[in-house]
DNA sequence: AGGTTATCTGCAATCGTTATCAGTAACGAT
DNA sequence: ATCGTTACTGATAACGATTGCAGATAACCT
């Protein structure tokens, strides 16, 4: 069907090649009408790739998540579709949790869009140099930048959100108080695990209760099993992910515990329908959509500046919903019936 | 950094830019090892946007959404990446609800893209012409393709679905069903509403209670408020997708209304979560990654075998899950706790 | 009318790659 | 020595658009 080229409807027209482009930029030419005419009589549309090669943009802003199934990420790409504009458009890649995967699409992506945003799984153990060696602009979502690279980012501060869940739990009067962590290999990860480490070790307490998990369901109802068949099992529980929260508690429903009578549960990223879970879900929330929209305003901002442009890091706010997830522990609950009055 | 392309790699060598191009392509050439090296060397990265001009490919497949958050999509887009595999990446476009994005999506992925895997809202009012216009490989999902129309697509029986729940409902013994139906504008929400008006008919019974509304958890919400201030308020909802459906169920918290006691609730699509949902939720449950992945596997197959092939449709399974948000009604339910044993 | 702008035009080079074509060298068979 | 075959190579023309340049036309002024 359509191999309709600018030379077809130069002749269509009778004019040359150089002035339907030209039309087709914004100028004005002598003959605007019939070159209007002649575009729709020919189903004329410009070919991208040649536009590509001549300008060397493509329009097409990547955005590398290792999950879009998480709706952590889903509202990651959905506050950046929001903020994309209108001459743009988004390609997303799914990296998985390799970093191996996430080298191959860099590098497939290259030269193939204008910019990526990326949320990496792991930090970049090879120096400032492996992302700069694709030559691209990159925005990191979630990801300590090191000094000496010159990418913008948009940060949460994953420590202090953990150290906000832990304390919480610590308030509460727990003091066998488990983690089921994501990698520790990975940035998020990590810095969860530090966050809740800090609280833990400010209150004197020790870190018994820390299973190390991957971020995914099945990997938070392993994590919840295993910690519910220790001989002194914790009475509460932070979950370093939505995914394992909902593991987690699939787990306690299937063994029939009580939450948040028999284990509290909190849990790192908010839910839609964390109000509709019983009991609701106490969470560490943050804005996703408002960190994809602010990375994709950074890019925006990178591309039409030009690459002088300096790198800008902007920190997105978490803090602790509480629902009703969240319990003193058993042996102190009458102390805190007495507390509320009823 | 990498403006670095073949000819520059050819004058290291000391060879002709043909000799790299067919290292590059897989033949075996005379240095090897030379080229090997200066391409490291150099950093070279092919030119995707020339390779684009130059084969009139893309390696890149679209897929247009109307919504990512939505889990069900999010899903398909899952399952689509399974299959991708690894010489294809996808680009995800959310198109909204308007028919307009659609259409300007389309529009702005020609020339982009090699194909695109279609999840529409809007049935194709234009006649077969319109998506035909673009010249691009079209697979669609959840769509009834029309006769003349020479795409394939990958379906679900929306009216069935639609069917399975009202018949549990009536079944139970409901007699004042609603349904909170998506836009009759669309195609999925026309063929569950037009099941439940079906079913209900069969039972001898009319469509009081049915609210449209528009896929979204605002909407679903505002549709079950509407419900409830009846004065004749319905017994059981049917509700047209699954983010309608977690509106309903705010809304029944928010109003203080038991479910299944006062009001039972079955909805079209499952979630992750429903089964920690209090109660655990009834549902119309399909496959969304296997449709995608068949979606992907029509469309490479299309690919590979040229635009000869012709157009086949598969059809995925609806079940019904039955978990406990369904109940008999209120003046029934002695009945029902005397038939089971407790 | 002549001169000076202001506007518009076509030619041709260019972006980076691949396909075609004609050619060279090496080798064994005749 | 000649021929055919095999295995590689380089020059060059595409792919479809944009753009600098110089030339053409029209418009405007004195």
């Amino acid at each position: 069907m359509s191999t309709v080229t600018i030379t077809d409807v130069a002749k269509h027209v009778g004019v040359s090649v150089a002035t339907i482009s030209r039309h087709l930029s914004g100028f004005t030419v002598r003959n605007e009408e019939k070159i209007r005419q002649a575009i729709i009589d020919l189903n004329y549309r410009p070919s991208a790739a040649a536009r590509n090669l001549k300008s060397g943009r493509t329009g097409i802003i990547a955005i590398v998540v290792p999950d879009i199934t998480n709706p952590f990420f889903a509202s990651i790409v959905e506050g950046a579709e929001g903020a994309v504009g209108d001459d743009r458009m988004i390609l997303l890649v799914n990296s998985g949790d390799s970093r191996e995967r996430e080298e191959k699409a860099l590098a497939q992506l290259f030269g193939r869009v204008d910019g990526v945003i990326m949320a990496p799984l792991t930090e970049d153990e090879d120096g400032p140099s492996f992302f700069s060696q694709f030559g691209l602009p990159i925005v990191f979502v979630d990801r300590v930048t090191q000094d000496g690279e010159k990418f913008s980012s948009v940060l949460t501060d994953n420590s202090r959100g953990a150290s906000l869940a832990t304390e919480h739990l610590i308030g509460l009067g727990h003091k066998k108080i488990a983690m089921i962590s994501g990698p520790l290999s990975t940035t998020p990860g990590k810095k969860r695990a530090d966050g809740f480490r800090a609280s833990l070790k400010k209150a004197g307490l020790a870190a018994e209760y820390f299973v190390e998990s991957d971020f995914s369901e099945e990997g938070g109802y392993a994590a919840m099993c295993s910690l519910l068949e220790r001989d002194d099992a914790p009475t509460a529980v932070f979950t370093a992910n939505n995914l394992m929260t909902i593991g987690a508690l699939h787990a306690l429903r299937d063994r029939g515990v009580q939450v948040p009578e028999q284990v509290s549960i909190i849990g790192f990223d908010d839910l839609d329908f964390a109000e509709l879970i019983n009991p609701p879900l106490t969470v560490i929330a943050r804005d996703a959509r408002l960190q994809g929209s602010q990375a994709m305003d950074l890019m925006i901002k990178h591309l039409t500046n030009g690459a002088s442009t300096s790198p800008e890091h902007s920190m997105v706010d978490v803090q602790l919903i509480e629902r009703g997830s969240c319990a003193p522990p058993r042996e102190m609950q009458t102390i805190a019936f007495n507390k509320v009055d009823r």
